[in-house]
DNA sequence: CTTCCACAGGAAAAGCCGGGGT
DNA sequence: ACCCCGGCTTTTCCTGTGGAAG
């Protein structure tokens, strides 16, 4: 503990606080068995496995939708609700398998773990994720589906755009039950159904087309949520979070627009709300308003940019930072030529690669995706022709804050500086 | 209305990198 | 250990663009 004489100046933690009243309710994977606003969505995907519970073969679903939409919850809910609802069909009987595949990057990998699932399920011993030869682990897996007791087994398979080209998993599973098939599950034994869940919406397309006509056939989209539906989640968790009447009226239909617009995930929103709430709760103030959503919201904002230049490229970065410099010395906005000499020069000093002005121009464009740059076209006609001026589009010190902790440009960037304060010394 | 400037940005070739198979 | 392939980035080459000047 801190000794007493140390605290003087220092305040205190207190458990009491005027504003949240649980703020755990406001991380997305809070109470993960209750889904609002997908009543609509989740009864289509229900309705998809209609011909099991007539004891006929499931079919093939692939689910798709960006992150926080409710794809991984519904899918829960709905496998279990159609357990429910099978389990008082005389001869039918439905095992589930919910396989996340966020680490399995290979066919290989999700075939041993399915086989693991399957195993654990009637306690037998778990067989080694490595080891074995391919061939092998996919003949235990269709022989583990053979002896499944129930009559059907659907496997879900979450996020499977990590297993990425090497979908040999994908296929087999999902033509087992076909006569044809080089692994052949009898449907009189098992019928076998496959659920592949991704929030990649171009993973379909990458897919090989033998998988694509067995897998793709029938899609549930998960869109984003709209406003309205922001509002609905963000009022149901608000009544948990905070105490009573903290929140202004005007509050959570900002928050919902704010995320609306911006994600149009359930996540975006109550990051939004929490934040607001932060900055009411260490102001001492009595209640959450509209200025704090809005200045919350700046907050993210610029939090973002500071992610974004850290997330850039190395020669992102180097142009961000000539950018910066271009900047202090009162030389933005300036056209691509003057900004490539500059560029030039630091990255001579940086010892790193230097790209022609071709890229540099594609780095500009995405810098103005993310908002790091704005552009404005300048056109002198037959005297100068027509180009583009670019200039900061972000605070300095934003930039710089993200540009901080990438060691080579810092380092170099920093050497560089103190030669030149030398030399204005000497 | 036509011309013409000088860069923007599309298209395709070239280069590079990592993974998987042999 | 080696090579080949696919995906991604960079380079090269070239056409498109829109207002000012004539």
């Amino acid at each position: 503990m801190i000794a007493p004489n140390m605290t003087e100046g220092l305040g205190h933690l207190t458990p009491e606080d005027d504003i949240f009243c649980d703020e755990d309710v406001l991380r997305d994977d809070y109470d993960p068995d209750r889904i609002l606003e997908r009543d609509e969505k989740l009864n289509e995907y229900l309705n998809m496995f209609r011909e099991v519970v007539r004891g006929k073969r499931p079919r093939n679903i692939f689910v798709y939708g960006p992150t926080g939409v409710g794809k991984t919850v519904g899918t829960r809910l709905v496998l279990d609700r159609l357990q429910e609802d099978v389990s008082d069909i005389q001869n039918i009987s439905v095992t589930t398998v919910h396989l996340e595949c966020k680490d399995l990057n290979t066919s290989y990998q999700v075939a041993a773990n399915l086989v693991n699932k399957l195993r654990n399920r009637t306690g037998r011993q778990s067989i080694s994720t490595t080891g074995h030869p391919e061939g092998s682990i996919y003949d235990m897996l269709f022989e583990e589906l053979r002896n499944i007791p129930q009559t059907h087994v659907i496997i879900a398979l979450d996020e499977i755009d990590n297993i990425g080209t090497s979908d040999n998993v994908l296929y087999k599973l999902g033509r087992c039950n076909n006569r044809n098939s080089a692994e052949y599950v009898d449907p009189d034994e098992t019928k076998v159904g496959l659920v592949g869940v991704t929030n990649d919406g171009t993973f379909r397309d990458r897919l090989d087309s033998r998988v694509q006509s067995t897998l793709c056939d029938h899609e549930i989209h998960f869109p984003p949520y709209d406003a309205t539906e922001l509002r609905t989640i963000l009022a149901d968790r608000a009544v948990d979070a905070f105490h009573d009447d903290v929140c202004t009226e005007d509050v959570i239909p900002l928050v919902g627009a704010f995320a609306a617009q911006r994600s149009g995930y359930a996540r975006t929103a109550l990051d939004l709300l929490y934040t607001a709430g932060n900055l009411a709760t260490n102001e001492d103030a009595e209640q959450v308003t509209e200025e704090h959503v809005r200045r919350a919201e700046d907050k993210i904002q610029q939090g973002a940019i500071v992610t974004e230049v850290n997330q850039l490229s190395t020669q992102g970065k180097i142009v961000t930072l000539t950018l910066v410099r271009l900047h202090e010395e009162g030389e933005l906005p300036s056209k691509l030529d003057k900004i490539y000499a500059w560029y030039e020069t630091n990255a001579n000093k940086i010892d790193t690669d230097v790209v022609t002005p071709r890229t540099i121009n594609n780095i500009l464009n995405d810098l103005m995706l993310n908002g790091v740059v704005t552009t404005k076209e300048v056109n002198h006609g037959v005297k100068g022709g027509r180009f583009y001026k670019y200039d900061l589009g972000a605070n300095r010190d934003l930039l710089l804050e993200g540009l901080e902790g990438n060691s080579r440009i810092a380092e170099a960037d920093h050497r560089d500086r103190l030669k030149t304060n030398r030399s204005c010394v000497d």
